[in-house]
RNA sequence: GGCGACAUCGCCAAGCGGUAAGGCCGCAGCCUGCAAAGCUGCUAUCCCCAGUUCAAAUCUGGGUGUCGCCUCCA
């Protein structure tokens, strides 16, 4: 497997610290909101990294970690009078119903920074006794950058003076550089944890070291095999992340660095200032999850991402396709997938995640076996290594798992399905009679009704539109 | 201001030195009562300029343009 690691700024091959595990940590959300969909590329683009490791026969683990103490989730706190887990669990609760609907396997480890505490004091003191960190008058504890040499070797940021100088920073901090690892509680602080080290509560950075620390044994040159996450993490978070592990535990925090690009709507950046954040939840009403997971999974997961209606349509239509070659070969069983077409679809997804070659191959593979089928419909060997090549690729991405003819039928109610059925039956009847005038006219109806039929062999079948 | 990414057919998008994948749209044909679906065929010399090379979309230099990071952010 290739991958492109970010701080190399190549792609190398992956060689695990345990011959065929991968583990692997993936910054995740805030959780003071709804996931945009920034987080669900982000998570896409590490659930087919997971499932590409895992068809090639590794062992994963993935972690993905829950932010849940923030100064953002305390001015929420602060807004709706709700208590820390009241406003935390809410939003992980529906953060984990947007992955599950974009089809995102579950990670093996969820950790929060909340049950991370004891770990983050003693990472703390550790870097406080080795004098890797101070503490300010405030109580405040700072990380002190010019105790690591290797500090901005993971963004490549070498000349950071006049860029920080632009940073407003507290008067005692010693470096422009320098990040904040413990904030000291305030009076007015209406969340705190009394610890050791003071009343405080944790700095962001810290917490992703201590969670990865917690739950992964490393080999003492590295913590993990790879760290992910959005393109915006490299610098600062990731950078500070990394000096202070390997401050705290000389070695390595991890041996690659792997970052997702970003979403964009209509060519800019969506974020909040902007106004045009675009929640899951908010995209979920509009189009099903598996439409969704399928657009923005097809796309290279480190180009910037143009979201757009137009697209997405364009996008529906191919994965149409996959589900009308399904429909084709069902019910069957299904055999074996076809050894050459699994190997190029491994392949290409084993050079840093080439899905556009792969997505080429599976149009490929759709456009063959609609044309083998169209010679031999009733060919059931044929019909099952299809199937069996549908269920790789379901296996690879995450879609065309559905039974097909529901595929087509999402978002049309019972009452609807029945009376499409009584139009196609009176249709039927009419093309017997050779009626064509009534049975075009019932066509017509149905297509108002936003329903496309087809006639097959076996009879006529029909799609939502 | 510092750092970086990208620029390929109307649209989306591969390619990483050897003579332009795939999808959408469009056109023609097969199939169909007519359609739809499916199948077949057709449609680009790669932002501009200069250079390296037998050979460049692919490498180098210089432009132009778009975007991002440097501030909470996936």
């Amino acid at each position: 497997m290739i991958i492109f690691d970010s701080v190399k700024k190549a792609k190398v091959e992956l060689e695990p610290i345990v011959a065929g595990k991968v583990s692997i940590y993936v910054c995740g959300p805030t959780v003071y909101d709804d996931a945009h969909l920034g987080h669900a590329r982000s998570s896409l683009s590490f659930d087919i990294l997971s499932r590409t490791l895992k068809a090639l026969g590794y062992e994963v683990t993935l972690c993905k970690n829950f932010t849940d103490i923030d100064d953002k989730i305390i001015k929420k706190m602060q807004q709706s009078g709700k208590t820390l887990e009241e406003i935390t669990n809410f939003y992980i609760k529906r953060y984990l119903e947007d992955m599950e609907a974009l089809g995102v396997q579950k990670a093996d480890i969820e950790p929060k920074a909340t049950e991370s505490l004891k770990d983050i004091e003693n990472i703390i003191k550790n870097l406080l006794e080795n004098n890797f960190a101070y503490k300010i008058s405030t109580g405040d504890i700072y990380f002190d950058t010019t105790k690591d040499n290797l500090y901005g070797s993971i963004s490549g940021k070498v000349n950071l003076e006049d860029t920080l100088n632009r940073v407003e920073h507290h008067g005692e901090k010693k470096n422009p550089k320098d990040f904040v690892l413990w904030k000291a509680s305030k009076r007015d602080d209406i969340i705190s944890f009394d610890t050791s080290i003071g009343n405080g509560r944790p700095g962001w950075h810290i917490e992703c070291s201590a969670m990865i620390d917690k739950h992964f044994l490393g080999d003492g040159k590295y913590s993990i095999d790879i760290h992910g996450g959005g393109a915006d993490l490299l610098f600062p978070h990731h950078e500070n992340e990394a000096t202070q592990s390997r401050c705290a535990f000389g070695h390595e925090l991890a041996k690659y660095w792997m970052h997702n690009g970003f979403v964009q709507i209509n060519g800019e950046k969506m974020s909040k200032s902007l106004g045009n954040s675009f929640f899951i939840k908010d995209a979920l009403t509009h189009y099903d999850g598996e439409i969704l997971r399928f657009y923005l999974i097809s796309v290279h997961y480190r180009n910037d991402f143009n979201f757009n209606e137009e697209d997405l349509l364009m996008s529906k239509k191919r994965l149409d396709k996959l589900y009308r070659l399904k429909k084709r070969v069902t019910p069957t069983s299904s055999s074996t997938p076809n050894q050459t077409f699994k190997a190029k679809l491994l392949e290409a997804m084993s050079d840093d995640m080439n899905i556009s070659l792969t997505l080429s191959y599976i149009d490929e593979m759709i456009s063959s076996s609609n044309e083998i089928l169209d010679k031999e419909p009733k060919n059931k060997f044929i019909k099952k290594e299809i199937l069996a090549n549908i269920e790789f690729i379901s296996h690879l991405l995450g879609i065309g798992a559905k039974e097909p003819f529901s595929y087509f039928q999402i978002g049309v109610d019972e009452d609807l399905k029945i009376k499409i059925d009584e139009l196609i039956e009176s249709r039927t009847q009419a093309k017997k009679e050779k009626n064509f005038k009534l049975s075009d006219k019932i066509r017509d109806e149905l297509i108002l009704k936003g329903i496309a039929i087809m006639d097959t062999v076996n009879g006529t079948v029909w799609e939502k539109l």
